[in-house]
DNA sequence: CCCTTATTGAAAAGATTTTTCAATAAGGGC
DNA sequence: GCCCTTATTGAAAAATCTTTTCAATAAGGG
């Protein structure tokens, strides 16, 4: 099932209703392999369906977090981009240049973390893992613009 | 040398003149154990400095924040809270509860990272790693809370 | 002790997000 | 299919948070 269809049905089922804006806003969302903002998901909508308005894209990002299906991708030029959530554990790995988002997984942090919790006496119950760099496109294009 | 001081002395070498303003955030920031929002900053340095005005508090983060004394620090709940900068690479441990923060090193990413790079072909030039949890008198306060 | 000018706080402006509200339409029950 | 209830909508207003403007002030080199 593709993503857009599953979260259309997880929101039927967590009690809401399927409504134009909902459905512009997860069909932009849930196939982006960039995380996106607020404005750019309402501009991006709007050729779908042009009498979205952002208020509603703001409800309805509200709602998939809440679902689990949407998080919030923060970077130091700004903390309001989404993106999927992750399936399992896993975290993104962001092109600084075009924001193109890939999961991964295979960190291994439990040693350290068992080594910071007898240190320190806190007990860790999460952690954010995010890693920056340019993607392969990105790098090629910069390398030109370099010349 | 205190930390404020070495502040304040940073400030001096990068060209800017030292005022009550600026003191006052260094003196709140400097020694803090907790990360603190703009708005916690100036309530507190108005203790110090009561004519202190908060538009200054934002200009000599900014400042400070450029000169890498002080870092930006996010958590779910608002990316705007402000720390000192790590010396060296370290990394945060914060507390959900009372915004207490510790720094920490010796993550070793760099297999993960070189894994990665193979695998997706990015570049990658970064990363940002956070914990999160409870130190361990908030701990305390929550098993009593529970009862 | 001047003099230049960086810095200040207050007020205004900007940017982003949330709330309010009357109109609309989703979708369960018939 | 057709009601009827009420969740949802978009526009406008309000609330928040941050930045800019500006005339007054004070830092600090000479
Ligand atoms: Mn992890
Ligand atoms: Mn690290
Ligand atoms: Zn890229
Ligand atoms: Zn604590």
């Amino acid at each position: 099932m593709r993503r857009s269809e599953f979260w259309l049905q997880a929101l039927r089922q967590g009690g809401y209703r399927l409504t134009a804006a909902r459905r512009a806003v997860v069909r932009v969302l849930a196939e982006s392999e960039h995380t996106l903002t607020p404005a750019e998901i309402y501009q991006a909508g709007r050729r779908f369906y042009p009498a979205l308005g952002l208020v509603s894209v703001y409800r309805t990002l509200e709602k998939l977090e809440e679902l689990g299906l949407v998080q919030r991708v923060h970077r130091a030029e700004g903390c309001n981009t989404y993106f999927p959530s992750a399936e399992g554990h896993q975290h993104v790995l962001l092109c600084r240049r075009c924001q193109q988002a890939v999961f991964f997984s295979g960190d291994d942090l439990e040693p350290l973390v068992g080594r910071l919790q007898a240190e320190t006496g806190f007990r860790i119950e999460r952690h954010w893992l995010q890693l920056f760099g340019l993607c392969s496109a990105c790098r090629e294009k910069e390398e030109k613009d370099d010349e």
